[in-house]
DNA sequence: GACAAGAACGACCGGTCGTGCTATTTTTTT
DNA sequence: AAAAAAATAGCACGACCGGTCGTTCTTGTC
């Protein structure tokens, strides 16, 4: 790899920390720069446009978030073994990041009345995030493990939900209790669903 | 009531769909000052700084929101309708807002990693909410109308949870289907209280 | 060792931000 | 109607924004 697209990447992974701190709009180049200990034209240069770097930033976190959150829980067993581990990876992938939290929280809020390209990008990953929790609960309903009949756009639904909740208790109340509040959210959700 | 008073409850209404619909930061005093036809110096004299107006916006908004979804629901009688009134007020009040929304989600976002009066004064406002909402369900259980040994503040965690995740679905994905998943939410919520 | 390409730099542009100071207009009080 | 007070406008400031420029340093190839 040349150096250039190591610095890119490192920029790139800085980005994304920024991201989940500031938001999409709060992310400058000076303080990315900063962070970097690079100029900012020198940063610049790697990029086409702020535009071009917000989504660039946006595909980094994609990569993250299925690479932390959704293979590992692929490689569980078909059925509610799986999708446990899609919401538990997801708790987890929130609270590991311990300066910024996930950073598709804030640029969701900062995006949903901005048409353009950077919020199509996000509704793309936002449908796709959602899509792989119906399906899993889907299988879950094939192997039995739920009842027939059931739902899971909704419990897709549900489950954002609480994924919100515990966000907004952890990150804005300093709840020490947000996640133990989500996980038993969830375990009554999944007791309806069998 | 002088004019100068007139002109600034009138400059704080517009301020508040600004910040519902851009966020605490994304509120400019230039941007303002056109939306109130003013000055931006003109405008500026009703203020003693930026923070100064947004907190004055925040009270502006909690106002609101006392009169528009709390004060009406404990008109109700007490017990499971007013723990629904309180739910449904706030669905309404969210959408009720044509190009903005509720002010409190973008600004929770953007506060929740900077310490301040801004920051204190939001929080003051959520946990008062949550309060509320715990409260009307612990009056419901004393009116037997919820099973006894309820965690109120569990049902106001999912609550708020199925809350958010409306907005994220109503705003973000645009989904037409997001109010009645929020409210087929609420219903087996309630169905598990009593 | 020459030389081009890649990478990073510092200076700078026009524009917008929040904020102060001063003047002018409008409202209120006498 | 005059004087006092309040409300608004005009203007300028320093800081920062995204972005461009020409230059320099580094790297790899012939």
């Amino acid at each position: 790899m040349s150096k250039g697209q190591a610095t890119r990447e490192r920029i790139l992974d800085r980005a994304v920390d920024l991201v989940a701190a500031a938001g999409l709009e709060g992310l400058s180049l000076g303080d990315l720069a900063k962070a970097t200990r690079l100029s900012k034209s020198g940063l610049f240069a790697h990029f086409d446009s702020k535009q071009d770097l917000q989504l660039q930033v946006l595909e980094t976190a994609r990569a993250h978030f299925i690479e932390t959150v959704v293979s590992p829980a692929l490689r569980q067993p078909r059925g509610e073994l799986r999708v446990r581990a899609l919401f538990e990876n997801w708790l987890a992938w929130e609270q590991a990041r311990e300066k910024g939290g996930c950073p598709f929280v804030p640029a969701s809020h900062e995006l949903d009345d901005r048409p353009g390209r950077l919020r199509d990008a996000l509704v793309a990953v936002q449908r796709d995030w959602i899509d792989t929790l119906a399906m899993a609960a889907r299988i879950a309903v094939e192997e039995g493990h739920f009842r027939s009949g059931l739902d899971a756009r909704q419990l897709a639904f549900d489950v954002y939900g609480l994924f919100l909740a515990f966000h907004f208790y952890h990150r804005l109340l300093r709840d020490p209790e947000a996640a133990g509040r989500a996980i038993d959210g969830f375990e009554r959700l999944l007791a309806a669903c069998r």
